[in-house]
DNA sequence: ACCGGAACGAAAATATCTTTCACATCGTGA
DNA sequence: TCACGATGTGAAAGATATTTTCGTTCCGGT
């Protein structure tokens, strides 16, 4: 039997960065109203210019004594720089110590260092599985994926191949498939999955998820399905690699960047679950009739309240 | 050996220290603690999470009307979200409405329908995704991460626990440290779980991992483990919720929306995994010396991108 | 030295926030 | 079904914070 081979070809470009934040121009409010100020309101302004942060977090009175003046004073200022009272002018300046704290960029652009501290692993990894994401979106064919959902939604049975962290990803697929009534099954010894898929015949489905695109052990199975006339679906992150030589379609994922400290098993993975998630969503569509009340009852059981004890004053 | 269990209610960041006032991350804090509140409550939160900027020009009075709530009800969501007081609260909201006002890019907020195209279910797929990334990031407690970090990075042995979607959780956790020389094991089993977490002791790590934070199965190997003098670490999305009576380290993930089309299971493993991938990179940074030669090899063995594609018989 | 006026702060007056407490509501088990 | 206990809720009392009032102080000019 020969078929033929399909092959996708896009570079996936992500969202773009957000401008920095316009600065809010208190300071030079202060600059220009200072000489119309009396002394003591120019000490409260001179605070309030200095540390709006620090300057948020206290009260009139707290303010009045910091700058060794009194809470009318304050509020006089207040009125000055052009707030109806106190109130108001930290509620600006609580605005505007969010928008210098934002406007630090944080390096995430740059790579993770060892030494970095782990708030900036939290965002460098987020943000970082954040690009994943929407270069896969973009760099996803709609048409294949509608193909891969098609056949799933009529399959009789669908194997899944995937071995090492493409593994956990294959069995997240198997789980929701099942979850919807699909007869689906994860492989990741290769054996078992080659004994499994010689068992596939035309109308099943064959899934191979490999970053690399060029894992033996997933690619060989891929291959029987293929042969034995099942729909074969790639996965990869490599819409070049030898697996999607017997992909009828390839759902190709992103390559982030990668280095020692970010292996390409983590970011990879990102992508190839948002791919599953697409599957599954788009299945579950097709078959609403027959999911949806699998669908309710997971969806209940979750939203069954745990209650647990209140805080107490 | 005996351990006190702690009390039932945690805002996130553990310790008996004063809790410091949670950054910006105001909506995801409210998707998360949603469930655990109380039908007045929710229409407070949801009116604070929808409108900023609005609700910062507001005084309680004024919130409590527009929500048709009470004023104690409006200070006992404030106090819910983390802060002391209502003040507290208009006070980062307005900092919040600074932010949202330096730009941001349109959100997709509808929900998937089952008659979206596929086209659009990959873009709220993935928009939800980067979402989920964002208010995990933003709302997860630094302090409690390193403090996990470290118990990691110095362990005997670590067990991690994780059933369902949240057990592919737990075995990438373990497949990641394992590659870098750490003894792990997962378990999905609840039996063998609890069996081996009674070999824990002093030094060792154990983790849960619970989107619910009430999952049986994995509550009870964490309390075995706790109560051996493990150190014990929780993933999860309800901060509130009972896994976290027996976790020395909380770290809480974001609950994104969800919905028959979005279940649960999805969004939450999001989160989950940014976490994950957090402990480990945090353990790598830590084990650097003894890390470094695995993380390389693997790094090698990936970099080796060209391996021409050979055509199997 | 004396006066007029602006600057300033103490304290009263007001607004706002927090706590308390009693009642309503709901789920639960007899 | 009913009674009971637990939980959710808001009105109003209580505590703080903000604003206003008003008298005192401090100048600079006669």
């Amino acid at each position: 039997m020969t078929r033929e081979v399909k092959k996708t070809f896009d570079s996936g470009s992500g969202g773009g960065v957000p401008a920095p934040p316009p600065p809010a121009a208190l300071a030079a409010k202060v600059r220009t109203l200072a000489p119309s100020m009396t002394r003591s309101m120019q000490r409260v302004a001179e605070a309030v210019a200095e540390d709006p942060a620090g300057c948020a977090a206290l009260t009139v009175t707290g303010l009045a004594q910091l700058t060794g003046t009194s809470e009318a004073t304050v509020v006089r200022t207040a009125r000055l720089l052009g707030y109806p009272g106190y109130r108001d002018l930290r509620l600006a300046l609580a605005g505007l110590a969010a928008q210098q704290q934002s406007g630090r960029a944080p390096a995430i652009t740059t790579d993770i260092a060892v030494d970095d501290p782990i708030a900036d692993v939290v965002a460098k990894l987020a943000y970082d599985e954040q690009q994943t994401l929407a270069d896969t979106a973009a760099g996803l064919d709609t048409v294949q994926l509608a193909a891969a959902v098609s056949a799933l939604a009529g399959a009789r049975r669908t194997d899944v191949y995937g071995v090492g962290a493409s593994g956990l990803v294959a069995q997240d697929l198997t789980q929701k498939l099942l979850r919807i009534g699909l007869l689906a099954h994860a492989h990741s010894d290769p054996h078992l999955a080659v004994t499994n898929a010689v068992q596939l015949r035309p109308g099943d489905v064959a899934i191979a998820v490999t970053h690399s695109g060029s894992t033996g052990d997933v690619i060989e199975p891929l291959r029987v399905a293929f042969e034995r006339g099942a729909t074969t679906v790639a996965v990869t992150g490599r819409p070049d690699g030898p697996v999607t030589q017997y992909a009828d379609h390839v759902l190709t994922t992103s390559t982030a960047r990668e280095s020692e400290l970010r292996p390409a098993a983590m970011s990879s993975r990102t992508g190839q679950l948002l791919v599953v998630d697409c599957l599954f969503v788009g299945v579950a569509q097709r078959t609403y009739e027959s999911a949806a009340p699998s669908l309710a009852a997971s969806y209940e059981a979750l939203a069954h309240r745990h209650r647990v004890p209140r805080q107490s004053p």
